[in-house]
DNA sequence: TAGATTGTTAATCGATTAACAATC
DNA sequence: TAGATTGTTAATCGATTAACAATC
């Protein structure tokens, strides 16, 4: 596998991944960095150097072709694979992700919905019953989770997730408010709301 | 007002802050940039550096007062100012925000909450009514509104995006799985979710 | 072949880290 | 005063951009 891959070349492939589809979308076989560097707003030699760190995509003379570049970049980011996911926190994030997720997101599947509001046991979010945490060591002993979405208060998604490296989960989306301390084979990847909130509230008040 | 800040520095911020209430909370009052580096895992170094971009808050012999620096940091971000929140889309994820915004993040209002589905009219959502978007104009000519949140799919969040443009809108906090295309003066905080994934699955796939 | 455009090296720019004099 | 720690300058590191030879 390619490593020491820069983050920002990383952060960057999705956006990429995403132009291309629209790409694909409008019927367009080929493009050069030229082009694609006027379509994104970046310049052509960032493209060239990005895609360039996973081997030459690209051909002399002609380009990229949109469906194969489409296509290595989902291998790199890992989308032709399959994930099960877990959410746990079925409030309206939870919810939403669950939507989204199963609806819009080839190759995931939400596995379970976890929640410690006894009141919400047993309840179906679309289609899936929401558990109780206390399940959730006898749940991961009989599923495979490939990720775990937290998508619940700050001491509660710290607990749960102490609770669910303990069972063996090495994948971490999260969404509370809180950075989480885990040792060097688990992946967090943070979505903190809040921190975009008020990156937008400077950009109003420094214009 | 302090301008030519990096990006790096100002993305930052947000967590300065989020560790600052954490130590506020554990009744702490001065804190060096040494202890600070050793709790959020970058360098101290990178603290000063960082501070320093907005004129000095430490004091030398004794590091920084917690409580000041919380404050100053809430001033960079503007969390000192109140803003008037507009949700378009009344989905899960925009409901999530409603409640999120109504009663955690102080200084933010919801000032309404806006939808095309025509079965969502009228309905209260956390004791907001759900208006439909042919109401927008007329309500922005009425409610000054200083952020909009987009949680809505792509085509109706570029389409919403023009009309409150032409409406006067300037800052907007968009979550659908598109770039918006605006002019200088108007600010776009993008949230995402489906790159965020991306970035996690290519983690996983990559550790 | 001639033209276009990549892949890649070299130059520039910016951000991070280290070092230390200033000073509380 | 002595010790601690900042503010800030200088050194390093990394990322972006420019340039161009390779090649389709």
């Amino acid at each position: 596998m390619e490593h020491n891959i820069s983050k920002a070349v990383i952060g960057r492939l999705p956006r990429y991944y995403r132009y291309l589809g629209d790409l694909i979308d409008a019927d367009i076989e080929r493009i050069s960095s030229g082009e694609l560097s006027r379509i994104m707003q970046v310049t052509a030699s960032q493209i060239r150097q990005d895609l360039n760190n996973f081997g030459g995509f690209g051909q002399q003379g002609y380009g990229y072709n949109v469906r194969y570049l489409y296509e290595e970049i989902g291998k790199i980011l890992g989308l032709d694979k399959t994930y099960q996911m877990l959410i746990i926190g079925a409030g309206n994030l939870g919810q939403a992700l669950a939507n989204y997720v199963q609806f819009e997101k080839k190759g995931m599947y939400i596995a379970g919905l976890f929640d410690n509001n006894p009141r919400l046991k047993g309840t179906l979010i679309r289609d899936i019953p929401v558990r109780m945490m206390e399940e959730l060591p006898a749940f991961l002993a009989e599923n495979h989770i490939d990720i775990v979405a937290l998508t619940l208060p700050k001491a509660g998604a710290i607990a749960a997730c102490q609770i669910l490296m303990e069972n063996g989960v090495k994948s971490f989306w999260n969404f509370a408010h809180t950075d989480l301390e885990v040792p060097e084979d688990v992946v967090v990847q943070n979505v903190h709301l809040s921190d975009s909130l008020m990156e937008l509230t400077y950009k109003i008040n420094h214009r």
